[in-house]
DNA sequence: CGATTTTGACCAGCGC
DNA sequence: GCGCTGGTCAAAATCG
């Protein structure tokens, strides 16, 4: 991956989709008055550990995430501080993280006691208790109904090849969303090397944006983690990478002796696994025992982290990351 | 030749 | 109801 070192990533952790969280930015920001909005603001406070960001730790609150933003009351001291940092990362909790891939009691490879299931569960609340029994409800219609097509549809011997015949949605029947993680990265390239193999099923123009947004699947066979890229059009520099779903298989990269010493644990899931390995490239720039490190316990000074919890809240954040001006290039 | 990408069309959801 | 938009499909094109 030609990027591997040359770009700063974001990870965000919030609701809802990403496309407006560029697509709403202002051109206006990115005047060098602006300046107080770049990335460069985007200071986390102290050291977050994955734990504590996953489980929706200090940066929870819109307070504390427009503070870190450099929204109301920025540090005096955020801009350019840190000269070497070579990743910055900020979370992102895009939608539905309470709903995980592997079903209620379906088992699976989703660990209980994951941090990712403590973010889903308090993202979930953010998201508002309704929807989260709405999405209960749908999720149970659905899979209703997808026995009875599937039943009907072995009667009938199979498929038929007109459109849309995949999702055998009813009207009024919400697909239920996946889990999703957006990760913004500074990158020159759109995809972005995470370890899995993605094959592209479709790029749409993005409004209000002259760059298009494209959908990759995972080409593992029954594996349905998709990601959609996208680059913010005031910011082409920045890439938002957002995973849905889980990965049902070991990363492929990891498989083959790749630099990364983290074990594609099945107890972690996809998204965090890319995090881990984002991290351990981090780490590994950073002469440290890439092995030592446990995920839960430590995060390198190198990557800091945020943890937004409300898709509107974001909104209100973007101004914020749209000004690339003055942006440290800390590589 | 299989895998992947491109691209136009289709569909669903949502706001007005 | 209509139009807009996001997401997906699938045939054709391209790549390795």
């Amino acid at each position: 991956m030609a990027g591997g070192q040359e770009r700063e990533l974001y990870n965000f952790l919030f609701h809802d989709e990403l496309s407006p969280f560029f697509s709403q930015l202002k051109p206006a920001a990115t005047d060098s008055a602006g300046d107080r909005h770049g990335l460069n603001q985007l200071e986390p406070p102290p050291f977050l550990s994955f734990t504590d960001v996953l489980r929706g730790g200090p940066m929870a609150d819109y307070g504390a995430v427009a503070r870190a933003l450099g929204l109301s009351a920025p540090p005096p001291d955020v801009l350019g501080s840190g000269g070497t940092r070579p990743a910055k990362e900020l979370m992102v909790d895009v939608g539905n993280a309470g709903n995980s891939l592997t079903s209620p009691g379906g088992g699976g490879v989703t660990n209980p006691a994951t941090p990712n299931s403590s973010i889903s569960s308090s993202s979930t609340e953010a998201a508002g208790d309704e929807d989260g029994e709405k999405w209960k409800k749908d999720q149970l219609k659905q899979e209703e109904e997808v026995e009875k097509q599937q039943a009907k549809g072995d009667e009938e011997g199979g498929e038929h090849k007109s459109k849309k015949v995949n999702p055998p949605r009813k009207k009024g029947d919400k697909r239920p969303r996946e889990p999703r993680f957006a990760f913004v990265t500074k990158s020159e390239v759109d995809n972005l090397e995470d370890g899995y193999r993605w094959r592209k099923y479709g790029q749409k123009a993005v409004k209000n944006s002259p760059y298009p947004r494209s959908y990759y699947r995972c080409t593992t066979q029954k594996c349905s983690v998709k990601k959609r890229v996208e680059r913010s059009y005031l910011n082409p520099t920045i890439v938002i990478t957002t995973y849905e779903g889980k990965h049902t298989h070991q990363c492929p990269a990891t498989g083959r002796g790749s630099t990364h010493l983290f074990p594609p644990s099945p107890a972690l899931s996809f998204s965090q696994d890319f995090v881990m390995q984002q991290i351990m490239q981090q780490v590994n720039g950073n002469n440290m025992q890439a092995g030592s490190i446990n995920p839960n316990l430590y995060l390198p000074p190198p990557l800091q982290q945020m943890q937004f919890q409300d898709y509107g809240l974001l909104q209100d954040m973007i101004p914020s990351f749209s000004n690339d001006d003055n942006q440290p290039r800390d590589i």
